[in-house]
DNA sequence: TTGACACATTCCTATATGGGAATCTAATGT
DNA sequence: ACATTAGATTCCCATATAGGAATGTGTCAA
């Protein structure tokens, strides 16, 4: 099988550079098509075909005004990235925080340790241990 | 020219379903490949593969225990896809917040509105404005 | 030394692009 | 009605998968 389609969720459809540009240059105010065109310096057939992509999956919003277009972020539709992002936040940050996580750690077993393994390379039983509390 | 290789950058990285859960399911702790097989459901050749994209653009971490892997999450890769959605954080939320938006848009002639959008379908000198102040 | 175990890589294949060029369509202006 | 303008779509093509099957590699146990 083949990558997803980049119409198949926000992200695959953020995946290419070009479509974050057109969502960044989008998002404060809505423009026309060839406005996209001579800000991001594309061709005009690419970014209609990205704007497609990024219409199917709900991350634009277009509006008619005569002869042109209006496009629009939906900046909703991002949300659902940064949530997941947001689920990594607490393993980030401070030094604090990762010493205190890996002593935490340590005592459950759940990491091997640097020293540990410099004295042995592979411990069975320990890793045994942690198969049965898979979860 | 086809799309960026998944080795390219986290974005494309995280493109995959099956990525996305590999990297959730090793962001508490280090897990060997037999793990996540066993976990996820997956074929082992597939984990590998899935595990070499995210190594190569800084996704997870390997460590050599004996006969097996350790892999884990490195959430310090992920925030710069936190940080790019979150430029978009100021766009979201509430009514309130949406309401205060659609006012200074009127008043910077940001928008058209809906209002004025009935009367009139095109507004030519409107838009020729906005395409002035570009930017 | 030899077999088993845990992973990694290679082949092959069907599919999905993304760019460039050309063409098509809808809405205007005269 | 007709040329023009703003976008959208279609064709063609080189490239990058992701899955499945088979094979290769490194480490350990007997």
């Amino acid at each position: 099988m083949a990558r997803a389609a980049t119409t198949s969720d926000a992200f695959n459809a953020i995946a290419e550079p070009r479509r974050r540009a057109i969502l960044s240059y989008l998002a404060l105010r809505e423009r026309t098509v060839g406005e996209i065109v001579l800000r991001l310096r594309l061709e005009q057939p690419s970014v209609s075909k990205h704007l497609r992509v990024l219409r199917d999956v709900g991350l634009v919003h277009v509006r008619r005004a005569g002869r042109r277009k209006l496009y629009r972020t939906n900046a909703e539709a991002i949300r659902p990235l940064h949530e997941w992002t947001s689920t990594f936040e607490k393993y980030w940050g401070h030094q604090l925080l990762r010493i205190k996580e890996r002593a935490e750690a340590k005592m459950q077993g759940t990491s091997l340790g640097e020293n540990e393994l410099r004295a042995k390379k592979d411990e069975p039983q320990r890793l045994k241990k942690l198969r049965e509390k898979d979860e």
